[in-house]
DNA sequence: CGGGCCCTTTGCGTTGGATCAATGCGCGGC
DNA sequence: GCCGCGCATTGATCCAACGCAAAGGGCCCG
């Protein structure tokens, strides 16, 4: 649980060219990001204020306490949202996938850190501007609310997931949810790309390594997955479920 | 943990009759409320779409799963919001005091119950008719989205303390957020009340209520508190805080 | 193709919090 | 005042998950 402080990198790509090829209009993720309110007038004001940037693996978009310059679309690749105690335990509070948005909650400093768990790439805005915008489109406003509200929902769900479930359950509902989420944005398959390490996933679940590796071993032994290397084949989806919904 | 499924009363009182004494003008939660935001203009058009409601101890202002078909200001007294597990398992999401908002998420059901913890005030609003609200007055859901964005911070603040603290750091951690709760809403005093029995405690840090007893009663001995009936007295809070932050 | 690195898995002993079981205690009703 | 009820406390035991240590396996690089 205890993890280095190592210093981070955040040379991150930025693309300061005219993107000429692959502008909003043909934006993979528009269709579910908080963009899709907008028509293709304010797109390309949108575009304008907006810069694309890319990460490695390991790189980090954002850190805990900063001060919060700019919110995010992601495009593409996965990131770890977490949260770090002064004595080093960690706690991971999300995976952001694409089509997702970071820096929702708008507060001066950034309560997580965002780390790319590959290559990442994604949609930059400055905060001033992003406020300017949102002042200016209520109905960008409201889908961002609803965003907000969703994500509401979820941290709920989580809580009771951290409170109440046992290291068997969370598991589960991990795998579970975490297809459900691929499957939205597309991945439609059996096998469920796992993009982080199991440290992740036990700082995510409120559990340890070793414990996140002996219910993934559990549940392989009992047939209901099939460990393969970098992701989990979902064998029977239905137990699962039942071990998840109690 | 388990929780028996009686049948929960719902004889809600309500006040149809025009609240000549107490409109909105003269309300005692309007500067900490989402209602901060209107004029006086705006708020009398408000009025007249709010019912008065009053609970008693123990009554459900809505159940977990149940159309949401209203939205709610508290104005007085404690309100649980609790979801339950099939198999009884029971995790309480918080605890609502006056200013707060319930129905934020406006999902098209509760996600939780809210039940009265004592002698509990509220103001009503249809669904339809606050959506329409919002939907007319900007500022209106701007204030709300403010709302939701500070409510998703928390949720990951208890995201973390769910996830990866002792069971004595929940406890702290709780008593030094509600006293702070309180004192946002005047109550300032070193004797924190707790309108929760240990029950609820425990289903909001996902312990047993044995467990809330053992570590209230360690933090006694210890004489960094005092438990008084109904409450407890803060004696050295900077410890409290120290147990708290890690 | 061999060595080193890092992540994962597995075995085994430990433990924090759960569970079980009394007992205590404040409060309302009679 | 005394009884009964619902909650809270405390003690004794148990167990799910933790922590440590060692072994396994994939992958990169020379």
């Amino acid at each position: 649980m205890l993890v280095d402080t190592g210093a981070c990198e955040r040379n991150a790509h930025v693309c300061h060219h005219r993107r000429s090829d692959n502008g909003c209009g043909d934006c993979k993720v528009r269709p579910i990001s908080v963009c899709s309110v907008l028509s293709l007038v304010e797109l390309e004001q949108l575009e304008g204020l907006s810069q694309h940037l890319t990460l490695d693996k390991g790189q980090t978009l954002f850190g805990q306490d900063e001060p919060a310059s700019a919110v995010f679309n992601v495009i593409e690749g996965c990131l770890r949202l977490t949260r770090l105690l002064p004595d080093g335990r960690r706690q991971v509070m999300g995976f952001a996938l694409p089509g997702d948005f970071l820096g929702l909650a708008l507060q001066e400093r950034h309560s997580v850190s965002a780390e790319a768990l590959g290559q990442v790439k994604t949609c930059r805005f400055g905060r001033e501007d992003f406020a300017a915008i949102t002042e200016a489109k209520p109905h960008l406003l409201k889908s961002l609310h609803a965003r907000v509200r969703y994500e509401l929902t979820l941290a709920q769900d989580q809580m009771l997931l951290l409170g109440r479930r046992t290291a068997e359950e969370k598991v589960a509902s991990f795998l579970l949810s975490l297809r459900d989420r691929f499957a939205r944005i597309g991945h439609n398959s059996v096998t469920v790309e796992l993009p982080m390490g199991r440290q992740d996933m036990a700082d995510y679940l409120g559990l340890t390594i070793e414990t996140v590796s002996r219910m993934l071993s559990r549940l392989d032994r009992a047939h209901s997955i099939l460990l393969v290397p970098g992701g989990v084949r979902l064998l029977d989806a239905a137990r699962l479920e039942r071990l998840a919904a109690s």
